[in-house]
DNA sequence: ACAAGACTTAGAGCTAACTTTAAGTCAATC
DNA sequence: GATTGACTTAAAGTTAGCTCTAAGTCTTGT
């Protein structure tokens, strides 16, 4: 299958600017053109894009995921690279998940107390 | 107790320039000056850098953190608005743990299959 | 074949959240 | 009491990641 930017940009909910700026800095390398010059997309982008959201998601930098990108391009005499990379950013998903657990709590805990201060307020009389 | 900006950074990593940003944005009012004019934080302003830096951690943009504030200032009739906003905030971190989640399962799902090509091709006798 | 509208490019502009600078004031030590 | 170093201010600078513009080219429907 064959995309057009808008078809890849309704599908993904990336913004057709943002696609040709990943491909500018080197995010997506090899976009297929029409004779006339237009973008088209493959299946293996679409899949590529896919894990460059993720990694996104999950906070990875864009200079990194360029470097990833990079490191695919080379085969795969690379693969053991790119194993630590994705190794080293589960773990970094599992403290971020971590993280959100405590914040999570925090606000729930807050909230708790404000609600007391609520049914406190309201029950003297003020509505 | 009393602390310096100093102390108060280095008990919250959060540099002395991002201290008086966040006040100058108004995000923490009222911080008590020495004679002169030395900012001095309480015990009480620690508590809502905290819950600052929490909502911040749950991706709660500075304007609204600032209105929020905004709402504590002005006692307890604010305070079903301010539960409002604590619930929302409360669902959306929540969302960011599923979303959180998700992205895990896509990385483990990449790392199993580079994991594989990897063993394959250390199979064929390239190291 | 031609008008409308999507596409192309390079590069400028924008926003959020810092981060630093410059010039000066204050506090603590020698 | 002088020096050192942390503090003060307003304002400029930085970074990441978009977002848009301008000027021009291509595609598609009538």
């Amino acid at each position: 299958m064959r995309y057009t930017i808008r078809e890849v940009s309704e599908k993904t909910n990336i913004s057709a600017y943002v696609l040709r700026f990943y491909e500018k800095e080197g995010l997506l390398p090899h976009i297929h053109r029409s004779e006339g010059g237009i973008r088209y997309y493959t299946d293996e982008d679409m899949d590529l894009l896919g894990l460059i959201s993720c990694l996104k998601k999950t906070g990875m930098q864009l200079r990194e995921i360029k470097t990833f990108v990079e490191l695919s391009e080379q085969g795969p005499e690379t693969l053991r690279e790119r194993c630590n990379i994705l190794r080293q950013q589960q773990d970094n998903v599992r403290k971020q998940m971590a993280e959100l657990q405590k914040s999570y709590e925090k606000v729930s805990h807050k909230l708790a107390y404000f609600s007391r201060l609520l049914s406190e307020y309201e029950g003297t009389g003020n509505p």
